[in-house]
Order: structure tokens, then sequence, then C-alpha cells
DNA sequence: TTGTATGCGTTATCAA
DNA sequence: TTGATAACGCATACAA
């Protein structure tokens, strides 16, 4: 069996009481026996069983992930944002997937929630339902959500009004009049870049024209491919595509052009959206907007972490974060 | 605070043993009484505590997975399919990444293993002490070593020879003669890689020749850049290159090639290894060695409950799995 | 400065 | 079939 605070006190000739002081750096102990102490929690390898702990206290040390999948670019660079952040603290991460489950996460973050499995959550890219976040409220557990707006709660997100706007901009500054939008179907995030796509264009004096928004659904390198035949059908003569949907479709929109013998950017630029790593490879080089995942993975761990500690106020307050354009060759 | 096991048996009118035996599905409990705290355990929304379920069981339902980091593709691979495996098990996955710490994992292999913070442990490309191994061994925590060959415990790998042997004898059916092969410092995978490709070679009557196996050491983008025009400085003249050092050096040299105006495949034919996510978008798609990671993952999180949940004995077994060439247009 | 006693939420053993 | 009691490993209030 395992060594228990019983037997180093046994050892010590102490009670298991002045062993648990000297290992919280309680400071009403002797020097003399904290050393003693100390010098057999060593010899004895003993190690705090965390089980016990986290039963007395009422605290387990461990935050918990939640998200549709672990994945995507997206919930990579974000883990590896938390990954960092977590350092030395002693905290430690659980990953809870919802896939197969409710598509809110309801379940897992009931589980989560009443099993007392985390001191506090992070979601990823999912609707939380009210009644939930009402349930965590009552239990003292913080959430904090990322990208997806939730009420009453913390958010970590990017600002996609300004992602997009920059990207138009950017291409209306390189002399492009008639621009296509490609976007995911109705999520914020989506609507948000069509506003984007819209001031830029206002800005800029250039009508917004609906009939120049696409809508696709996958977000897949076929779907660009396609979308590149569909947009040809058009009668408008598009001299640029802001593909807000992803680097994937925009990239599957590239090859269809290159393919039909389009030169990228000279007769259409292209701008995708993610910075996926792909991005820096294609021929051209994809012009891209970066999110910075990462920041948001580390923003969220480490306000997570203050509100547990309440070193920080739990509030609704909504974090966001820069997106960075990625000029390229591609546009 | 969180409704608990006496909170329901003090509703029904019954003792909190009774609860746990509803609760833990036990036949000698009338439908009656069953009955009743399945109905209170319901409308006050209980739900048990892991953590004293955890105490008291000696048991977490957790599993670990320990890796340098999170955020490689080889790692994303393998959770995708640790978190395909966990399906409605109710084990959960704790993530303990080693860096800032030392670099074969021991302290985040000893925190947990005396921590009691997961049954068992799943090692990600860790060269795992034989100390530690012991350790685990001692206090019954069963330990799976993905990737590394760790001794005495269950391992799941990929088979380098083959991969490389395959790759090698394609290109030589493809009436290559003169083959490159790039791959990182010495570690298993790398010399076993050298080894593949020497006996496809030995197959065909071709001479082994030590001055066309070349070393690389951040498996960078850059690094194959930079590999090509050594390559071209070589007195050797290559027609194909086989960089098993990964897809991305490989496209590194592909990219370089072509901006010397060399050929693919037609003057240099060239096959990567990892299938990378970006190996079907460059020009020419990349021809690469796929590992099934995703199977892996699955693979090692299914041993790893049946061993836990002893219905599997815990071994010293190797799994090996298959890797697959990935024929493409660069060979 | 240290020991005693108690409790965290659950399950398991035994008795009733 | 159910209840009483102890135990898991630890931390803390209070007593000494």
């Amino acid at each position: 069996m395992a060594v228990t605070i019983k037997d180093v006190a046994k050892r010590v000739g102490v009670t298991p009481a002045t062993v648990s002081m000297v290992i919280n750096k309680s400071t009403k102990i002797s020097d003399h026996t904290r050393d003693k102490v100390l010098k057999a929690i060593k010899e004895m390898e003993y190690h705090p069983n965390y089980i016990g702990r986290s039963l007395v206290k009422g605290k387990s040390n461990a935050i918990a992930i939640v998200a549709p999948f672990f994945s995507s670019m997206f919930s990579m660079e974000v883990l590896k944002g938390v990954e960092a952040a977590i350092g030395n603290t002693n905290y430690s991460v659980m990953l809870f997937s919802t896939v197969g489950k409710d598509a809110n996460g309801s379940e897992s973050l009931r589980e989560i929630l009443y099993g007392k499995r985390a001191d506090g959550v992070i979601v990823l890219s999912l609707k939380v339902q009210k009644e939930v976040v009402n349930e965590f409220k009552k239990e003292g557990i913080p959430l904090i959500s990322i990208e997806e707006i939730v009420e009453n709660i913390p958010v970590i997100k990017v600002d996609n009004i300004k992602g997009a706007y920059n990207a138009v901009s950017y291409l209306i500054q390189k002399k492009r009049k008639h621009i296509a939008l490609i976007v995911g179907k109705q999520c914020l995030d989506a609507e948000e870049r069509v506003q984007g796509y819209a001031k830029a264009l206002a800005e800029n004096q250039i009508k917004y024209d609906a009939t120049k928004v696409f809508r696709v659904k996958e977000h897949s390198f076929e779907e660009g491919k396609a979308m590149f035949e569909f947009l040809m059908k058009k009668r408008n003569r598009f001299d640029a595509v802001f593909c807000a949907a992803g680097d994937l479709t925009a990239i599957g929109i590239m090859e269809e052009a290159k393919a039909r013998g389009v030169k990228i950017p000279e007769d259409l630029a292209i701008v995708g959206y993610d910075d996926n790593y792909i991005a820096g490879f294609t021929t051209p080089a994809l012009t891209t907007v970066r999110q910075p995942l990462y920041q948001m993975g580390r923003t969220a761990f480490d306000l997570l972490i203050s509100v547990i500690e309440k070193k920080e106020p739990y509030d609704n307050r909504i974090v966001s974060f820069e997106p960075a354009l990625i000029s390229r060759t591609s546009a």
C-alpha cells in the first residue's frame, strides 16, 4: 500500500495533524519537528493523496475543459495556451468531449458540476444553456466561455467584426472592388464577419450587395472547390474573395481557380480566415486572418484560476482579442 | 451546498447505506424502496460526489495522458483516438504536459502515481525511466507507452521499418535508384527507418551508401529548404528523396527544389512521413507514409481500461501498427 | 508548539 | 431487506 500521512507520523513519533501542518507550511511548528517530518517524508517517499485532500477541502485542484472535440486546429491552439499557463500551478486539466452527447454540453457540464470533478470549467465553442449556467452559479463553480457568447459569465472571444473589417479593407486597398464573401451558416461568428465586411465596404463607398455573400456548411476543402464553380456561374464578376469560412475552404477555392487558369492574386485575390497551419505552404501562400487562440487559452486559464482563488471577481466581462491580418501572396 | 447521499436518505426515511445500494444497483433492495429512492434522487437532483466515492474505493475513474506537449499533430491525433474510445465509459481524461519539467516525465508521473490522481496512465513519446516503471508496478497502477519502447509494460507503436521499407520500395518501383534518406537525430524511430530504407535497397540489389543518409534536427520547413541546397552541393546525383523526418521537412525540400526549377516528381521524386494535414494540399500533393495514430490512441485507451479492470493481463506486449503509404503526385 | 477529535461523502461489513 | 458503524486520507478547530 501507499504510504500515508499516518505512516509518516508514526515514524517521526508525532500525530498526523502535525505532519499535515508541516505539509501545509504552517508557521507554528518548531524547526526541529519540521525537519524531522520533512526528512521522513523524503525518505518514505510520501506524497499527499489528492483525493483525501480534495474531500476535506471541497476542492479538486482540477479544471475541466469541455469542447465538442479536441482534434481541431482551434481546440489544439487553445489547449496549447492552457498548457503553457498551467506551468507550475498545482492544477491539472481534465478534458471532456461532447461527441456523442448533447450538442450544448449540458450532460458533461452537469456531471462535472455535481460530481465535483473540477473547481472550474472552460467551455469551448459551446452554447451553454442558461439553466446550466445558473446551476453552476448556485454551486459556486466558475465557468468561462471561449468563443461563444454565454450570458452572465466571462467570455473570451475574438473580435470577428474587426477581423473581417481588416481583411476587406486590405483588399480594397489593393484596388479590389468586387469582393465576394464566403461565411458559415448563421452562427454568431459568421454574422459578425458579415458585419465587418459590410463596414469596410461602407467606409469605402462600396455598396453592400447581399448577392455577393455566400454560405458554406462544412467549411471543407471540397466545398471550396465547388464554391469556385458556383462563383463563376454567377453573373457577378469578382476580383477578390474573402473566405471568412476558414482557410481550408479558401484553399479549395484557390486550387480550383488555379486549375482553371485563373491567376492568383492577379485575376483573383483570396483572403482566408484562421491562419491554418497550411496557409503558409500553399502556392501562392495564403493571406489570412489569424486569431490569437493561444493567448485566449492562456487568458482563460489564468482568469479561471484567479476567479477560483477569489483574486478576481466572477463577472460577465467580455475579453475581446484582436485578430491579425497575415499578409502573404494570395492577396 | 450540494445535495449529498445523506440528504436523499433523510428525505426518503432510510439510511445513506440504502441509498448507496440503490445507486450501485444492488439487487437486494425491495422494489418499493428503490422506487422511492430513485424518485428522491431525481427530484433533489442528487449526483454522487466522485471524490467521496474515489476515496473509499481507492479508484479515481480517471486516466492520465502524459506527453511532452499536446500541440503537435502527433498528440492531437492520438488524443482524438482516445476521445473516441472514452465514449460512454465513465472514465475521464487528465492531461499532463512535461514542458518545463524533466524530459522523461518522471516528475509528472510520480505525482500522478503517489497523488492517486489516475487509475492508469498513457505516456506519449516519453522514455520512462526503469525506476519509475517499477514504482508504478509496485503501486499497481498500469502504464502504457505509445511510440517509445519502454521495458516491462505494454507498448503501442508503429512499424517504422515497414513504413520506410514501403516508401523506398515504392520509389524503386518507380525506377528511382539514387535515393537520399533524411531522418532525425538518433532516436529509435529514426534508426528503424534507416533499417527499412536499407532493407528495401538490399532487396533490390542497390548498395546501401551511408553518405546518402542525412540527419536533421528540428524537423522544420526551413531545415528542409536548407537540406535541398545541401543535397545539391553533394557530388551524388539523386533522383529521389525519402524524407523520413516528416512532411514539413519534405515540403521544405520540395519548395526549394521547385524554386530552383527542379521538376517534381520528374527530376526528383519526394516521399514524406506522417501524412500531415498539409500533405494533400501542396503542389504537387505529397506522397507520404501515414501512421494510424488515431487507432493507436483508441487501442491504448481500450487496453488500459481492460487492464485496470483486470479483463486483460498487464504484460509487456508490443502492439505494432502498420503504416500506410499514401500515394499522391510528388512521387 | 503539538495532540485530540471531528468531519468531508461515500461504500462495505456486519448485524438486525 | 435494511440499519448501524467504521473506514478511506486528509485538514482544521480547539484543547492542552
